[in-house]
Order: C-alpha cells, then structure tokens, then sequence
DNA sequence: CCGTTATCGATAATTTTTTATCGATAACGG
DNA sequence: CCGTTATCGATAAAAAATTATCGATAACGG
C-alpha cells in the first residue's frame, strides 16, 4: 500500500494546509469532508485537492468524501508527524536559540538533539533543555546516533563550511537559516528558509500595486 | 526603461541568491560577471539566470557578460533593498521578539516602526528599540504613516483575526509567521513563512531516500 | 586584420503544473 | 424502489516553467 512515493513539490507544500484544516475546530467538526469543502476553504482549486488528497489516502469515497479522523491519520503519517526524526542544530546565535526554545517541533516530528557553536564560552551552556557543544563534537554525535537532519543557522559566510562538516557527519538534508546558497552533492536536500526571499516577494508585490494605479 | 514588471515567482525567488553571489568575495571580485558563471556556482541553468538577469537589467554584452557593480545596483533597486518600507509587527511574543531584535532587515529594505501585541504587560515595553503597543493603537498608527506591510507572530488561532484587522488598516501585504492559511480579499498579498512546510519537504526527502535503498 | 570563442538574447521544444471535463458511485428524499 | 445530487477519480486541455537550440556580437590571440 502506498508506493506513491513522486509527490510534487507544490503537493507537499500544500498538505500541512489541509491537516491545519482539519485540525481546525472548523464548523463543528463533522465525520466527514469533502475535497470541495477544503478547497473552499482555502481559496483552492477543489481538483487539486483532490488530487493531492489522492497521492497520501485512497479512502475518498463519492458522495461522502473522506473521514475526517483518518485522512487525518494519514496526512500526518505521510508528513512523519508521528515518527520523529533526530536532528542537530549548528549556530546558537539569536535565531539558533530561539529555534532550540521553539516548542512546536516534537508536534512535526523534529526533534533537535544538541546544538553545536564554535563560541567557546557557549560550551556546555543548556537552551530550554539542549546543550550546546563545541564544533569538535558535532561528527561524532551525528555518526553515534544516526542523525540525518542538519539546521544551519550561522552567518552567511560561514554556511557552506558548516554544511560541508555537516554532510561529511552523515546528515542528508539541511535546513538552511543562513543567507547563502548551498553546493551540496547529489543526493542531499538543501531547504532554504531565507528571508530575504520571503521579502523580495513581498517587495515586488507592493511595487506592482503601486505602479499600476 | 524597465516596464517589465511581470517578473514570475520562481525569478523573483532566485534573484536574492544572485545578489548574495555578487555580493560574496567571489574569485577576485573581478570587474564583469557571465551568466554562465553565476549558474555554475548556483547550481543552476545558465539559460535560467540570463533570462532572470534580463528581467532586471539590459546590460549584458555578448563576450563580456554584466558589469558586477551595475548588475548589483539593478538587482537591488529591482528588490526594493534602496527603499526602505516601514512595516508593523503583531504579536511580540518569543518570535516576534527575535525578528525585532534581527538586525539585518534594514539591508533588505525593511524596517520595522513598531510592534503590537494584546498582552497589557507587554505595553509600553522596547525591544531593541522598538516600542511594543497596545492593539488599539494599531491602525490610527498604520494609516497615519502609511505603512503597507504587516508582520504576524501570534498563534495560529489568532492570526485570522489580525489579518483581517491588518488589511482593515490599510496593509497590502502580509508576512505570515503563524501556522495557519489566511484568506484576504484580492489584491492583497500573503507571504507564508510556515516551518511545517518545509519540515514537510525535509522529511519526505528523507523518506524517498530510506525508501529506495 | 581575421578566425576563434565566450557570451548574450530570442525562439523553439520539453516538461511540469494547474485547470477543466466527464463518467461512475452511492447516499438521500420522495 | 428509483431519480437526483454531491462527490470521487481519471483523462484531457491549458498554462507556466524549464531546458535546449541557434544566430548575432564583440573581445581575444595569432
């Protein structure tokens, strides 16, 4: 079951919208929902829900739609919510610490291990129950327990260095905090949560309205 | 000169990694940049980037490639980053506090006047230098400057509220820190920034890799 | 001074993604 | 019990994005 492993990208950007959803205590929480309803919701088309919905559960049924309780089950199973995976986090900054005292994490299946920063006065101090540790550290941790998931929040210049200490420690995704752009060999994903990206398209919007009126 | 204003989204997204590349201490720093160059070190088509590079600049000569300094120059006005836009931030919570305390904003054009928050314990309070108000004092403040662009910290289950209240204050774009989809009239834009989006494009990574092998 | 070559810009081909259409299914109401 | 209707899933059409191809340009080396 399940071998439906090609999702698109766009796909997977949209199925945490629809577990949010259904999370929601949206309009009484009935057993049922139907592609239409999600979409509507969303501001979507109702097909490409359905086809999303398609790829991760088969129990859509016409004229009913698809259980609430289980698609969420499925969702979240499709997503790993609930089989957390280890990760390390690499900067302990301001945004490193506040990444480390996040507490959303464990609820998608994150789990950040320790950090790493190559301050030394930051040796050993502990952020919301996490030790930060010396660089030095950082390979054997990740060998010994098998992490596979890297989160890069150091300055810019400093990335690609810490990226490449982090594949070479066995990591095989990076999530990405840092305002650089990362060569990694094939194989490995390289997430970016830039904000200057996030700023360029909200720039360019305001550019738009404002030059056409 | 420039009336190309339909840049598609995928461009916008990857100018900012050219203006980081640029920017970078790359090889000498030379005098003229080559499409071709800037694809090899992006990891990208070399068609991609001249075709970006020509929504932003007409300034390519065959055999030479861009002047750095000029395409710098292009890339940034095209960005908005010599522009500054005022912003208000709601919800000054442990993250809305981190981005008020994040000084690199000012680079890329934005700055952010104040921020908001319904907590009466948090009234009055600066965080580095930014004075966190109470809720009511949102939109007189928004119309008065003309401040178009709207930061949301507040957990999911407020975030629709505050939208709507934003956009009633005559914001146009919003920056979405909250784990939840707003739905805002037409003509208003909403820029997500949802971790559990990319932990989504993380961990199905993972899993295709563990899955093949 | 002239052939070679790196590069741009434009156009065409391919691929991917989104949107539309249509038949099949099964609950519901009369 | 049967027609109506909401919904699914599949297939087809349209749109968008990526990639490939090609001619034109102008610096460079001989």
């Amino acid at each position: 079951m399940m071998s439906d492993r090609c999702v698109s990208k766009q796909t997977l950007q949209r199925l945490p919208a629809y577990l949010n959803y259904l999370h929601g205590p949206g309009k009484g929480s009935k057993k049922h929902v139907s592609a239409t309803m999600i979409a509507e919701a969303l501001g979507l088309n109702d097909v490409v829900v359905r086809k999303d919905l398609a790829s991760v559960s088969s129990s859509g049924r016409p004229r009913v739609g698809y259980v609430r309780s289980e698609l969420i089950k499925e969702l979240e199973s499709f997503l790993g919510y609930d089989n957390s995976q280890d990760a390390v986090l690499v900067g302990a900054g301001k945004l490193g610490q506040a990444l480390m005292a996040y507490g959303g994490f464990p609820q998608y299946g994150l789990n950040i291990l320790a950090a790493f920063d190559s301050d030394p006065r930051l040796d050993g101090v502990e952020v919301a129950g996490k030790k930060i540790l010396s660089m030095d550290k950082l390979s054997g941790l990740c060998r010994r327990v098998g992490v596979h998931i890297g989160i890069i929040t150091v300055p810019g210049e400093h990335a690609q260095a810490v990226c490449d200490q982090l594949i070479d420690s066995g990591i095989l995704a990076v999530w990405n905090f840092a305002n650089a752009h990362l060569l990694v060999p094939e194989g490995i994903l390289v997430q970016n949560e830039n904000m200057a990206v996030s700023l360029a398209l909200l720039s360019n919007h305001l550019k738009e309205v404002f030059s056409t009126k």
